[in-house]
DNA sequence: TACTATCTCTATAAGATTAGTAGAGTATAC
DNA sequence: GTATACTCTACTAATCTTATAGAGATAGTA
């Protein structure tokens, strides 16, 4: 298991949506430009979402992005696993591996099962209603201290 | 962070050494067979944590591989992290990072950082002498319901 | 209607990583 | 001196990652 550039886009994308959620539409190009994304490899990752049901668009010239599901619905865990995949931490999780003949030595698989859940338990457990919430604590505390 | 066939290789080497040691040697095509890896890739693994000091080597008639430390000595983790590297779920916690240029904004780091601790309390907790004592336990049961 | 801003879709590609293969060389026991 | 086992370097096919390119579709508005 591992967050790939493109988990790690699709992740800022959402909340950057989380951050306007209910008010108003963003483009690719500004979530491109705040988060410092290739803006051509955003656009195939905000279609990808689309896809997933986690975000919708609108065209022309007032269009953008805006998401579909209220943040407080939208976990971390949802948007790794759609983009990057399973938590999988190795091989030997996943179906077809062959590698584990004798059942009766593969001491290793209980201690992969151990770590995929540990990291579940933390991707599922913060949504983007409390990251958003974050980062405007974090907004306000840097205006007032300028 | 993620486990590939490389570690997964190391682990189940260093495991079958855990269970001979301090009584004999054994073979890279001994290992092999055992544990159903390409012979000449075991090779490479095995050199690798020859000059990690993990394990030593005899040539001859009579060589093969055993462990350099005693099995309550090495841990998972060591292993998964010299073969496999650090354990860092995400570009972002690695070295020369720069998709953060708004540290403010960077909500997700903590989340990783908290992964990743997560994952090494599990795979350095699990030292290759319990795992070695677990495979002997079920050995035996296997032995006794024959 | 023409224009422009925006999203949509498919193709391509360079670079890195992974998993494995090949073969010649070195040391040791007997 | 010969068989056995480890040592070392190079090579390779396939896949994944991280983009880039460009033509097309849609919507608002002057």
């Amino acid at each position: 298991m591992r967050i790939t550039y493109k988990g790690d886009y699709a992740l800022k994308a959402v909340l950057a949506l989380s951050l306007k959620y209910g008010s108003s539409v963003v483009t690719i190009h500004d979530l491109a430009k705040d988060a410092d994304i290739p803006i051509k490899f955003l656009e195939q990752v905000l279609l990808e979402l689309k896809r997933g049901g986690f975000v919708d668009s609108r065209r022309g010239k007032i269009g953008g992005y805006f998401l579909v599901k209220p943040p407080h619905k939208i976990k971390i865990g949802d948007i790794v696993r759609f983009i990057d995949g399973p938590i999988e931490p190795i091989a030997c999780l996943e179906k077809g591996y062959t590698g584990c003949r004798d059942i009766y030595k593969c001491a290793f698989r209980h201690i992969w099962q151990d770590v995929s859940s540990a990291i579940s338990n933390i991707i599922d457990n913060v949504n983007f209603q409390e990251l958003a919430a974050q980062v405007n604590l974090k907004q306000q505390v840097l205006t007032y201290s300028i």
